[in-house]
DNA sequence: GCGACAG
DNA sequence: ATCTTGTCGC
């Protein structure tokens, strides 16, 4: 697949999106990460992704299953899900629970042509999701206070609101908010809030990151 | 044009 | 994303 016809693909699936929704129906959720060694073994390095699913308000999880998957293109910015979205989607077909909410490591609607991964993963899936990245895509925001909870919107250059620049913990780095389907800007930033625990890196993406983690070492080295 | 650039 | 120990700061 060429990059221009990635690019009309993802115009599609924005066009698919609704930014619109609230999450306070959400009951059960599962959160997705994906891990490979490409730093000693390059780009063609075997992806390993793990679905936790987990009940709202339990940092308990309830079940996670993993899959693992050869890469079909390396990573570029803008178009990772592409390169992650299989690997994934393997891995929650392997879920047994059902779940209303994907939480993705990456972004949704903050995202050059409004199609990130998580909103490419909702999308095919029908299901409401939302992105948490740990760098911004595009979009620009005031400065941010240092207080944990603090937090401002990301603006992209047509006015529209793609997101959150959200200080997730006191004096540490930002991490940026945003809806992928089904659910609007506030809806993301209320329900990533209700999952943090002190530190930066909300538990439903570190579960997600240690379960896809622990699934490469386990069946490497 | 230049630089920056989710994981 | 990925490797790795100590070390500095709150």
């Amino acid at each position: 697949m060429t990059f221009q016809e990635m690019r009309d693909q993802q115009l599609e699936i924005a066009k698919k999106a609704v930014f619109e929704g609230s999450l306070e129906q959400v009951k059960r959720f599962v959160a997705v990460d994906m891990s490979a060694n490409s730093f000693l073994q390059g780009d063609d390095a075997p992806l390993f992704a793990a679905a936790v699913l987990i009940e709202r308000g339990n940092k308990t999880p309830l079940e996670v299953a993993t899959a693992t998957m050869k890469p079909e293109i390396p990573y570029r910015t803008g178009f990772l899900a592409f390169r992650e979205a299989p690997v994934i989607l393997a891995a929650l077909e392997k879920l047994k629970g059902d779940f209303d909410l994907i939480w993705c490591d990456g972004n949704g609607l903050m995202h050059p042509r409004r199609a990130g991964i998580a909103t490419q993963l909702g999308v095919q899936l029908e299901k409401p999701s939302l992105g948490v990245a740990k760098q911004p895509l595009t979009g620009k925001y005031e400065d941010v206070p240092l207080e944990a909870g603090a937090h401002k919107p990301v603006i992209a250059s047509s006015g529209e609101t793609l997101g959150f620049a959200l200080r997730s913990k006191r004096n540490t780095k930002l991490i940026y908010v945003s809806p992928g389907h089904k659910c609007d800007v506030d809806s993301a930033l209320e329900f990533v809030l209700e999952h943090l625990d002190g530190l930066r890196i909300p538990y439903p993406t570190r579960l997600a990151h240690d379960a896809s983690n622990a699934a490469r070492k386990e069946a490497q080295g």
